[in-house]
DNA sequence: ACTTGGTTTAACCAATTGGTCAAATTTACA
DNA sequence: TGTAAATTTGACCAATTGGTTAAACCAAGT
């Protein structure tokens, strides 16, 4: 029975996420993913033997949501710097939006077990090829000999971009809790303005006016 | 025997710091916390009745090496915006520096049980008169009109200042992985120079020129 | 109808985990 | 020194947890 199977595996991946990304590796249980993929426990490591192995294709799947999407940004190679910025930013505040809890699952788990990276590397070659850096670092170097931008390099500029995208998000309860009165409304206001803010914020950062 | 017991409670906080740290509240094992203080397992329990107990404990004191800091520094109100941001990123770097973990920490089980915020602020209350934000928005306002920096509110900026120092914190085995190749090395000099780097972005995002 | 294969389940298991308890040990102090 | 209180320990326990197993179920081919 494919269908049924198939079915299964995806309700199972579904449940073993949204699980995973709340609580973690440590803090989630195998019956409460079977509980909300509506199966049997036993069922559960019938198609995942372990909780490793479920876990390892969840962090996977949760990791390549958020990582090509930057090398697919960056290596758009025909685009100034300032479009790249205003593209970037746009794109990946709005891929936030639609998985809030994906970054700090892979921030924490990364953090408790570093080692996991270098399997999905191992696993996974398309993300080891992130050597665009240099590209962009000449990009970088000729708009500024060009007095267009000030000089900063690849590494700083794309810390710089990612972490202004993803700090309100990972940090949203501290930040929403100190800042705006825990009020979630006020806070998603907040989110959504900053898109404009981040991205002129940065462009006037390395601007030559 | 009260200078065995402040030397065991001191041992106790000093190991549940590390391990609740490194594995968060679900990853600890109280036998570990033990082993980790050179001590029995019931006596853990005989000075911190619950794993939860221990937990908040661990938690607040974690907190409070962040958050007050923040407070200190914008409330400094001698200072011009820019000092202040001068001042505020040296210091919280530094800060950074001697507790890399506490970030990732606190960030991490805020996002598991957002609840606890709510229970440190009652038990705490110094944490909730951040009210100056009503003072820093005036001071941003003041010099916006006088034309020393582009208008800007409070909470976006301190997000961004706030932001730009702890990302490569917390999401330090990432960035390392991917952009550094694993060198550690190489990551320590980055987040060195970054201490100036940092200040002259946010300077120049907002500086009229 | 019957066999065969994958799928699903209930019952079960061994190991781990947070937590307890009574006894032993140490300390403070009269 | 004697004793009561605080501290420390080893042994133990109930509950939870990841994982197993054998049997039941079900769809498809013959």
């Amino acid at each position: 029975m494919i269908e049924q199977a198939k079915d299964t595996e995806t309700k199972i991946l579904d449940a073993a996420k949204e699980v995973f990304q709340h609580k973690g590796l440590t803090g989630a249980r195998m019956q409460e993913i079977a509980d909300q993929a509506g199966i049997n426990k036993a069922l559960l490591h019938y198609y995942y033997r372990t909780k490793d192995k479920l876990f390892e294709k969840v962090f996977e799947l949760a990791f390549s949501v958020f990582i090509p999407k930057i090398r697919d940004i960056v290596l758009s190679t025909d685009k100034s710097v300032f479009d790249k910025i205003n593209f970037f930013v746009d794109n990946y505040i709005d891929l936030l939006n639609k998985h809030p809890y994906i970054p700090g699952f892979v921030i924490n788990e990364l953090n408790r077990n570093p080692q996991i990276l270098v399997q999905v590397f191992e696993k996974n070659v398309q993300f080891k090829e992130m050597n665009l850096f240099e590209k962009f670092d000449a990009q970088l170097k000729d708009e500024a000999k060009k007095g267009i931008i000030r000089p900063i390099d690849a590494r700083n500029l794309m810390t710089n971009v990612i972490g202004l995208c993803i700090f309100p998000i990972v940090a949203r309860p501290i930040i929403q809790g100190i800042m705006f009165d825990n009020n979630k409304k006020n806070y998603d206001i907040f989110l959504e303005q900053r898109k404009k803010m981040v991205i002129d914020f940065i462009i006037n950062a390395i601007k030559v006016k």
